[in-house]
DNA sequence: CGTTAGCCCTGCTGGC
DNA sequence: TGCCAGCAGGGCTAAC
């Protein structure tokens, strides 16, 4: 990181769950903040009551800094150059809420694929940007269930999901985000996406559609919650 | 190629 | 009240 001293931010941007800082010199530096990590603009120098799960500083000119801390350790930071960065990229499927992505492509993506439904929304190749609570609350809003096969699902379902996906993410932004554990925006401020979860993290509470129970399973791995009567 | 399981990491929760 | 196993999950790798 000391590549960086001197060097003066030119843009801010973001691709899928990646943050992106773009240099004057052409590199890009990226953060992923995973499920801890946390980037907040402060005072330089940074009082020692932030030191604790400190992972970077920037110490900008004048007198601020942005700090990452991160208390799991998953989260990541790094360079990466002119050259690197196209093919860095490329790994990433659209946006869900570029127009690139649409009824067409999500068809085409589901069709003849085996994998449950909600572990394909989570494949960062194919769709960038969808993580556990927003694949849950997507697949609530389309009434599908999460271990459908991905391929048995098209048409007027494929249709709604494509949708499902786009108004959770747009609701999502515009709350803020959701702060379960540990996520604030860069100025500290929590999101209250969470206070609005219709499914996700409400195992044994009733489902706001029909008041039947939300179920709680294990899809790919991850913690999976669900209306069994109103997804199918 | 498509898919799945396991790993990383640490603070919090639930059950006893 | 205190203890500790297990859970949380995004992305990477290995294996099939």
């Amino acid at each position: 990181m000391r590549r960086l001293k001197g060097q003066t931010i030119e843009s801010l941007c973001r691709r899928g769950k990646y943050l992106l800082l773009e240099l004057e010199s052409g590199q890009t530096l990226v953060f992923h903040l995973r499920m801890t990590g946390r980037l907040t603009r402060t005072e330089s120098p940074v009082p020692k009551s932030d030191k604790r799960h400190l992972r970077l500083i920037l110490e900008f000119a004048g007198g601020s800094a942005l700090t990452f801390h991160d208390t799991r350790r998953f989260g990541k930071a790094f360079i990466l150059s002119t050259d690197e960065a196209p093919a860095y990229w490329k790994k990433l499927g659209p946006e869900p809420l570029e127009s690139s992505f649409n009824n067409k492509y999500l068809a085409g993506v589901l069709d003849k694929r085996t994998r449950p439904i909600k572990s394909l929304l989570l494949d960062q190749s194919l769709i960038a940007g969808i993580g556990n609570i927003y694949a849950d609350e997507a697949l609530y809003r389309a009434g599908i269930h999460p271990e459908r096969p991905a391929g048995e699902i098209g048409g007027e379902e494929a249709r709604r999901l494509a949708k499902a996906l786009k108004e959770t993410l747009k609701k999502a932004i515009k709350l803020g985000g959701s702060s379960i554990d540990s996520y604030r925006d860069a100025r500290g401020r929590s999101g209250s996406f969470q206070h609005t979860f219709r499914v996700h993290r409400r195992e044994g509470e009733p489902c706001p559609g029909c008041g039947g129970i939300v179920k709680k399973i294990k899809v790919g791995g991850r913690g999976t919650y669900f209306c069994p009567a109103c997804q199918r």
